[in-house]
DNA sequence: GCCCAGGTGTTTC
DNA sequence: GAAACACATGGG
């Protein structure tokens, strides 16, 4: 009968793809952003939508000198929906960055000084954040050493045949001891996302992440 | 036209 | 609780 594999063996299944995704996948600076908050905006504004159109509403935003906290909650709503526009669900996310806004401000000097658990909870608990926004903003904005499960992470994890998970926090309670076993550093943990999201592009050309895995096994991916 | 993209919140069974 | 649905633009 098959057993669960051990937290050890995960996290050499883990390091592996690390070690792949580093030799094959080529390197790009991660996060984009030039402030704090930037990155925060980013990561809701890229919530299920492309990183091109993101960067339009960042763009949109930087040129009217309103990509600081301050500015996205004195801003008139109504011109906060249109900078964002082209990154879609723009009312909705309007709101969210208004409210986080107002967190930042208020909350930002403090949570630098938080545990990671707690801080966390709290930006969980902010409307917008759910959990892959927040360890987004935990990893590239507080500098806390966490993995992102991120859709892309998830069919990359079951392609390696480290497990198959269909929900973020379903694969966080499931990998997080393996993770920590493997004790990446925060810069690993940085970079092993941006591969996973560059590599995602990759993998649409091989038609699935199975195929995908395997070139990255040859060390023929991307090729 | 159709499907997907670095999700989240609300409603419904 | 977990599915199902709404949210919206732009590119392949």
């Amino acid at each position: 009968m098959l057993t669960e594999p051990s937290d050890q063996a995960l996290a050499r299944g883990l390091r592996r793809l690390y070690q792949l995704l580093c030799e094959q996948v080529p390197s790009e600076s991660w996060w984009p952003g030039e402030s704090r908050f930037e990155i925060v905006v980013g990561a809701v504004l890229t919530q299920n939508t492309t990183w091109v159109n993101v960067q339009r509403a960042l763009a949109a935003l930087r040129q009217g000198d309103l990509l600081n906290p301050q500015s996205i909650v004195d801003m008139p709503r109504g011109d906060l929906e249109n900078a964002i526009r082209p990154c879609g669900y723009y009312r909705t996310k309007a709101e969210y960055l208004r409210s986080i806004g107002h967190w930042f401000l208020e909350r930002d000097a403090e949570a630098c000084l938080l545990p990671c658990d707690r801080l966390r909870q709290e930006l969980l608990a902010l409307r917008g954040i759910g959990p892959e926004t927040a360890d987004d903003i935990l990893l590239y904005v507080y500098h806390h050493p966490v993995f992102i499960y991120d859709a892309y992470a998830r069919r990359l994890i079951a392609a390696a045949g480290l497990g198959d998970y269909a929900h973020y926090e379903a694969a966080r309670r499931a990998l997080d001891p393996a993770v920590n076993a493997a004790q990446f550093t925060v810069a690993e943990l940085a970079q092993f996302h941006g591969l996973i999201v560059d590599s995602g592009k990759i993998a649409r050309r091989y038609g699935g992440w199975e195929q995908a895995y395997s070139c990255l096994l040859d060390g023929t991916f991307g090729q």
